[in-house]
DNA sequence: CTAAACCCTCCCCCGTAGGGGAGAGTCAAG
DNA sequence: CTTGACTCTCCCCTACGGGGGAGGGTTTAG
């Protein structure tokens, strides 16, 4: 297979492919007499896999650990399930942060349309935005 | 007041004083005879009010036109409650976006522990992170 | 007088995940 | 024989908010 029917098949870029290739996500491709870059079938379940673990949030470093687990021929599957964990206790830590500047957002949109706009001074630049101590 | 002391005053370091002058959120600063910034003490305000700013996720580019409104003998209120508004509004999406993921991770969390990690293939590098369709 | 502490400009660097395009080679069909 | 569709490498660019350091000039206190 050639780089951009792999690239097709698994609906991503063939910038893409090249670029996992770099960062060691794919190993360096055999190349045909012609220097082009030349695919088995496999290395279509790893960019799956590959797709699959971006949509949950792991990054392409994450990723390339867990491949390297598989290529010294162990299961990556505990790991995994470390990332995943750290990576949710991380989206909750995250989530309350921005809740809470949510909760602020909304305050001072009450303040906002409380406060009359013409009693505004230049120095302040802006009232509605209150200084951080 | 000189860039060091005003940088001290406001909090920020150096650079970032030098970094905001050139991307117009600060006008240039006079300067001294011998090429030294100098700075009135309104510019202190400036500093203040972009930290609150950015304290409430508005960006430094956002920040600039508010300013800017000023620049112009306006008063930008109107302007900043439209930003607080829509970043809120954007907020709302993200949370819900980071609460769906959270909820994804979660099960496959439950699913790890559920799986066989010897059962796990090769193939699909870790099974518990399953294929996206 | 000298050393520390400032200040200046200029340019490259971080992370993330690639995108854009130059300039060149290759291959199949018409 | 040429045209279009692939492919190759290489290097710069994006957003964001600056940080690091080179290589210089200035000032101020001891």
């Amino acid at each position: 297979m050639r780089i951009g029917d792999i690239a097709h098949r698994a609906s991503v870029s063939v910038k893409t492919i090249r670029h996992y290739e770099r960062i060691g996500i794919l190993a360096p491709a055999e190349r045909e007499s012609n220097g082009y870059r030349s695919y088995e079938p496999e290395v279509l379940d790893r960019l799956i896999f590959t797709r699959s673990a971006q949509a949950i949030g792991l990054t392409l470093g994450e990723i390339r650990e867990v491949i390297a687990f598989r290529e010294r021929g162990e299961t990556p599957c505990a790991h995994v399930l470390d990332l995943i964990e750290q990576r949710a206790s991380e989206l909750t830590e995250r989530i309350a942060e921005l809740e809470a500047l949510r909760a602020d957002l909304n305050t001072l949109t009450q303040r906002g349309r409380d406060l009359d706009p013409t009693a505004c001074s230049p120095t302040s630049i802006c009232h509605i935005i209150p200084p951080t101590p």
